[in-house]
DNA sequence: GGGTTTCTTGAGCGATCACTCAAGTATATA
DNA sequence: TATATACTTGAGTGATCGCTCAAGAAACCC
């Protein structure tokens, strides 16, 4: 009895995903998603409820496969090697729609509105930087790097390099491979 | 003949500021405005022209204010003391509206769309790169760090650095006093 | 093919957006 | 005090916001 929707939901998500990314919240408006989703306005309540919702989705994608590139890094490169490489690897990568992180992005936009978005933004923020301690932990057990650093503490000031080399790097006038260099010769310090 | 305004145009922008600077620009709405600045609309546009207009008011006061607090610090602590120290001065500020930066959100926010703001934005960066890349300079000068840096790429990976630490001191579940130590501490080894 | 069920369509909802302007009010000079 | 000149006020502009819903089209089971 039932008819099938005519388009392709996990893509029509990868696809919000990469317009909020680039625009933003607010700078997303529904008539934008219903022009790039072509989709009518009922078809897209039908399929995500909100405008939030949708948001939520995306973020959700995005923060699954940034953990997921990372651990396939890793399993190539080592736990050191994948630390080593993302900084390049982030601002090199000409797909993205732009190259700041999205999770950043959404947290800045709302924290300040108290937007339930930016907690789950913080959440998966939470997950990418327990996603960097591993790897510290593992590059330690390797002997890698120094035993006496704590793999949170190295975690967080990584994570909190990357966000601002993923900004900078949307700077015309800056020379991001250069920070990116920059951060990666510090790890061969610890 | 004329009649005086019954307001300060200076503290309208400083509270501007602080509005847009928390909420960003598509954040802010003319309600907002109004009623926190206390202006009718009439008034408003009298005394502003647009928002934009006093958006880009608010951001000149805050670049300019940016500089000229550290060319201060400079001045009592030293070059590279005030290096060291701002870090850590700026996320322990109590009385900013927000700790991220507001070059950093307006940019970040604006950039896709090509908004004058966002070049605005971008421009006032280059000049407080200019003013870290100074004190860099007059550190080696000094002989407070090896003369072997190019002080330029030393400003862009500490502005880098500190756009990822004041937009980490706004998470809650981070510790951004020990971000801020470990920048200060990476001056030291230069 | 008939009947059922879902998906698709698009006009249009109330609310809010940035902004305007004419009328009223207050303060300066003469 | 009279007049000229701003400043203040707030109702109201058209446009856009996120979202709803009733009607029509299409695909499934029997």
């Amino acid at each position: 009895m039932p008819r099938k929707p005519s388009y392709d939901r996990d893509a029509l998500i990868a696809q919000a995903r990469d317009i909020f990314w680039r625009h933003g919240w607010a700078g997303t408006s529904l008539k934008d998603l219903e022009r790039e989703l072509k989709l009518k306005p009922g078809s897209f309540y039908a399929a995500f409820g909100s405008k939030d919702t949708l948001y939520a989705l995306a973020l959700e994608r995005y923060a699954q496969d940034g953990v997921a590139s990372m651990r396939t890094l890793a399993e190539e490169l080592g736990p050191l090697g994948a630390l080593k490489a993302q900084p390049r690897r982030v601002i090199e990568a000409s797909e993205l729609p732009t190259k700041a992180c999205m999770l950043a992005k959404t947290f800045a936009e709302l924290q300040a509105k108290d937007h339930d978005l930016a907690a789950q933004a913080r959440t998966h923020m939470v997950s990418m930087k327990t996603c960097f301690a591993d790897l510290f932990r593992r590059a330690q057990d390797a002997g890698e790097i120094a035993p006496d650093h704590d793999p949170d503490r190295l975690a967080l000031r990584y994570q909190s390099d990357l966000l601002g080399l993923r900004l900078s790097a949307e700077r015309d006038d800056v020379n991001a491979a250069e920070i990116a260099e920059d951060i990666a010769a510090d790890l061969d310090r610890l």
